[in-house]
Formats: C-alpha cells, sequence, structure tokens
DNA sequence: GTAGGGTTAG
C-alpha cells in the first residue's frame, strides 16, 4: 500500500490498522500508523483513536497520551472516542485517580460532551474501585444531564454489585431498567445476575433466571452462561450438575473446551471422586481436546489428597512424556504429597529437580514446604529455612508464621512458637485469627488454659474476633487440662453467638460425660451446639 | 466507507 502512487486513501489504512488491531495485535497495529505517518499519510481522528487504543491495550496508556499531543501537532482535533479511550487506559492501568480528573477537565473545560461510552467507562472506572455508589450518583447525573443510559451503563453497575454479593441492589437496579426505563436486558446483564446468584449458592433463583432467559425468544445461555454454572456447580461440590450442564452444551453445541472439562476435573477431584476424574482426563482426546498443565495438575492434587502417591507420580512423569512442562503447581503440589506420605528426602530430591528445571519457588511452594517439614517434625530444617529466607517478602507472610506457630508447638517447642508470636507484629504483620487459634491450641496442648484463656480474651479487643474454631479449640483445652470450672461460660458464649461443635469436640464431650466430668445440667446446652447434621442418625445401622 | 464501553475460567 505504501508502494502505491498516488497513496491509498487514508481510510483503507485505518480498515487496515483496526483489522490487525482487533486481532489483538497492537504492536503491528501501532507500527503500521508509525509507518503511514513516515510515508506521509494524512492520519485523521479515526486512525489516530486506532493507534491510540493500541497503546491503551497494551497498558501504555502515556504513550497513548503522547499520541494525544501527536493530535495537537498535526491539527488533528480529538473528539469524545479518543478521551473515551484513554479514560479507559487509564482505568485499566488501575489509575482511577487520573481517570476521575481526565472526566472532569473534560467536563469543565468543554473539550467534549460526555456520551454514553464515556460515561459507561467512567462508571465501570468507579465500580471497579468499589465505588458502586458513586456509580449510581453518575448514572443518575448522565441521565439529568440529557444522555439516557443503556444497557451497558446499567449492566455494568449490576455486575459491579453482583461481584460484591449485593445482589437485592442488582436486582433493584434490574427491575429499574426493565420496568421503569424499559431498556431490555440482553445475555450479559442475565450471565451478571446468573454469576452473582451463584456466588451466594441461590440456585433456586438461578434457575428460575434461566428460565426467564429461555421464554424471552431475544436471549438465549450462550457459552459463557454455561462456563459460570458448571464453574459454580463444582466450585459448590455439586459436580454431577456442572455435568449435565456440559452435556447441555455438546447439545446446543456450545463445544465445551478444555477450560470447562479441567473445572470439572477439578471438581471431582477436590472430592476425592478420582476415578470419575480420570475417566473424564482419559475421554479429552476423542473428544479433540488435548490435556494441559491445569489438567494434570487437578489429578496431582486430587492422587495426593487420596494419598495414591504412585499414581500422582506416574501422571506427573506423563506430563513431559506428552511433551509439556511441569510447572510450579505440578511440582508444588507433588511436594505435599510428598510431605503428606512422609517422603522427605525423595521431596528434597523433587525441589532440587525442580529449580534445576529454572523453576522458582512461590510463596504456596514455601509454605507447603515449612508445613511438610514440620508435619514430619524436621525442627532444625524448618528453622533454618526460615532463617535463611530472613526478612524477605516469603516471611512477610501470616500464613507462613501460622504454619510455624503452629507446627513448633506441635513438636514439643512451644517456646519457638511463642517468640513467634511475638516477632510478627515487630514485622508489622497483623496475627488473623488462624493465627490466635493455632497459638491458643498450642498453649492448651501445653498444659497452659490459662494463658489460653488470656489470649482468647484478648482477641475481640485486637480487632480479630475467635471464630466457631477458637471457642471448640479452647473447649478442648479447657477439658484436657480439667479446667471445667470455665466450661459453662464457654458453652453459653458459643450458643449466643451461634457456633456449634464440631466433629472432634462432640466426640470428646461424649466421653467427658460418660466420665462424669460434664454436669448434667449442661446436657440441654450443649444439645443445642450439636449442629442438624450431626443429629441425623439417618446414615447408622439400626 | 473507518474509531470508544458491560459477562465466565485455572
Amino acid at each position: 500500500m505504501i508502494q502505491r502512487k498516488p497513496l491509498p486513501s487514508v481510510v483503507k489504512f485505518t480498515q487496515l490498522l483496526n483489522a490487525v488491531a482487533k486481532m489483538n495485535h497492537f504492536s503491528s497495529s501501532l507500527h503500521l500508523f508509525k509507518q503511514m505517518c513516515v510515508v506521509g499519510v494524512p492520519v485523521d481522528a479515526y486512525s489516530m483513536n486506532i493507534a491510540i487504543k493500541c497503546c491503551c491495550q497494551m497498558s501504555r496508556t502515556n504513550d497513548g497520551f503522547a499520541l494525544l499531543g501527536c493530535c495537537f501537532r498535526q491539527a488533528v482535533v480529538p473528539n469524545v472516542f479518543t478521551f473515551s479511550t484513554l479514560l479507559d487506559g487509564l482505568i485499566r492501568e488501575d489509575r482511577i485517580i487520573e481517570a476521575e480528573r481526565l472526566f472532569k477537565k473534560l467536563i469543565k473545560q468543554k473539550l467534549c460532551e460526555p456520551d454514553v461510552v464515556m460515561y459507561s467507562t467512567m462508571i465501570k472506572g468507579l465500580c471497579k474501585f468499589g465505588n458502586n455508589d458513586i456509580a449510581i450518583a453518575l448514572l443518575r447525573l448522565m441521565d439529568e444531564r440529557g444522555c439516557k443510559p443503556n444497557v451497558v451503563v446499567y449492566s455494568t453497575i449490576i455486575d459491579s454489585l453482583c461481584k460484591d454479593k449485593m445482589i437485592e441492589a442488582a436486582f433493584k437496579l434490574f427491575n429499574e431498567m426493565v420496568f421503569a426505563k424499559g431498556i431490555q436486558p440482553d445475555v450479559i446483564t442475565y450471565n451478571s445476575l446468573i454469576y452473582g446468584l451463584c456466588n451466594l449458592c441461590r440456585w433456586d433463583k438461578v434457575s428460575k433466571l434461566l428460565k426467564e432467559m429461555e421464554e424471552d425468544v431475544r436471549i438465549s445461555p450462550n457459552f459463557q452462561t454455561f462456563s459460570i454454572l458448571v464453574d459454580a456447580f463444582c466450585k459448590d461440590g455439586r459436580v454431577d450438575e456442572a455435568e449435565a450442564v456440559i452435556d447441555i452444551m455438546v447439545e446446543r453445541g456450545e463445544a465445551p473446551d478444555i477450560v470447562t472439562y479441567n473445572t470439572l476435573i477439578d471438581g471431582y477431584c477436590l472430592r476425592g471422586e478420582m476415578i470419575k476424574a480420570r475417566m473424564l482426563f482419559d475421554s479429552l482426546t476423542s473428544k479433540g481436546l488435548i490435556p494441559d498443565v491445569f489438567s494434570y495438575n487437578s489429578l496431582l492434587n486430587g492422587y495426593c489428597k487420596s494419598l495414591k502417591i504412585e499414581e500422582a507420580m506416574h501422571m506427573f512423569h506423563e506430563i513431559t512424556r506428552k511433551g509439556l512442562k511441569p510447572d510450579i503447581v505440578s511440582y508444588s503440589t507433588m511436594l505435599q504429597g510428598l510431605f503428606r506420605v512422609g517422603r522427605c528426602g525423595e521431596a528434597r530430591k523433587l525441589f532440587d529437580e525442580m529449580r534445576s528445571q529454572g523453576l522458582t519457588p512461590n510463596e504456596c511452594t514455601y509454605r507447603i514446604i515449612l508445613d511438610g517439614l514440620c508435619n514430619n517434625r524436621q525442627v532444625e530444617d524448618v528453622l533454618s529455612l526460615f532463617h535463611l529466607v530472613g526478612d524477605s517478602k516469603l516471611n512477610s507472610d501470616i500464613q507462613v508464621y501460622n504454619i510455624l506457630i503452629d507446627g513448633m508447638s506441635k513438636c514439643g517447642k512451644l517456646f519457638i512458637a511463642r517468640d513467634l508470636f511475638q516477632d510478627l507484629t515487630l514485622k508489622g504483620l497483623k496475627p488473623n485469627v488462624r493465627t490466635y487459634n493455632v497459638m491458643i491450641s498450642g498453649l492448651c496442648r501445653e498444659g497452659m488454659p490459662e494463658e489460653a484463656k488470656h489470649l482468647f480474651r484478648k482477641m475481640g479487643e485486637s480487632g480479630c474476633p475467635p471464630d466457631g474454631v477458637t471457642y471448640n479449640v479452647l473447649l478442648q483445652g479447657y477439658f484436657k487440662n480439667q479446667n471445667y470450672d470455665d466450661v459453662e461460660m464457654l458453652l453459653q458464649e458459643m450458643d449466643g453467638r451461634r457456633y456449634s461443635v464440631d466433629a472432634s469436640t462432640l466426640s470428646m464431650l461424649i466421653d467427658e460425660m460418660a466420665a462424669g466430668s460434664v454436669d448434667r445440667s449442661m446436657l440441654k446446652l450443649i444439645g443445642k451446639l450439636v449442629p442438624k447434621e450431626m443429629m441425623d442418625t439417618s446414615a447408622v445401622p439400626r
């Protein structure tokens, strides 16, 4: 094109730029734009906007602003498209303050009149930063200023409310859109609502909404809708329902991809249903799909959790045989599995292999190793690793302290656990509820229920109120230390906060009742603390 | 005869 004389029109060039950009080849598109400038194509706002868009999409919004400068020099007048693109770029880069500043400046200096797209972009930015209320205020404002909100504007806010689990507010806005404004929802609006409902496990409402979609001839569930459902069902452990959704996808020609199947495989693995997981995995190739590292990682995790370490190891080697490369997750999963069955030597060898493959342990790998060593009572190794890592980012993690405090007290090194508990505050870390729980459990284990009680009382004041686990741990500690005087008060407090006893506490309580250490007057209270599921005797043969 | 905004997932 650039060799033709005369040069093709800027429109022809712009079509090319746009086509390349639409294929996500932003740097190529930008390169073409630069060449256009060099050969003297008279660039206009259209082509300029595509070039700016390319910069923004590559998270180089500053370069986009530089191009805006070029606009002014070449007497190309930026328009509402230009500014919307830049505004979107800032928001993509989480530069919300600058985005707000730009938006206000555009209005104040009348550089352009915001249209519905610009408002929706700004609203998206506000939502992204948790300002749903301000986003709604802007929705009202645009309406007042004579710019009619459309389905995109509403859907943006509805989606954000759904993500923040504010489902009632989302439906309020949805009803306003449909009934007060007469704006028809589309499949994206529905997908956001379905996602929100799934997240809250409101399955009855989900199916109601799906029916509503089916009845509306203009809208039908799409690939995304089904993906949301598969994912949500799996997360809630309802893997069979997820599989049914996949069957519907196949029927409807919305071919599930490898990611969809991986979700399902992972769902089975998390439930320990390894036979089903494996069958599904083995059936992938016949469906024309090739397992990726994620597929393997789910299986590794499943086999390791089911303590089928040989099978896990076999699949691990299979990754390389299939021409894939095990990633940090594959290695970390295998390490966890090996530690779990006490094969520390092999774990060490695998760790070295991992490093020789150029993989760097991440926070998760580090925690797995610390936890694994603790559980295998390798106290010296744990401590030397911890000190070796020193004051780095890896050790600025409350979870690391939780593992170590728990590990040390379980290995009979309560004094180390206590020191760690002291030290973490010095590092600017805040103990979370798990930190307190492991520390309280440790103190009870070593016969110090008074100190445990003291810590327990301190939790509320420290802005970290005890949870159900804390109560269970402390209750068990009181019995273990024959500290019967405090039991009743603790039980009453549990009842007041609607916490219940867990299975191990319950079995301990039963033993204590049999031994006569629980006063009969407490039986009613204890009864209230036993969750209904545990009372279910239908599974117990008579 | 060309440009900008909203949904899922490891």
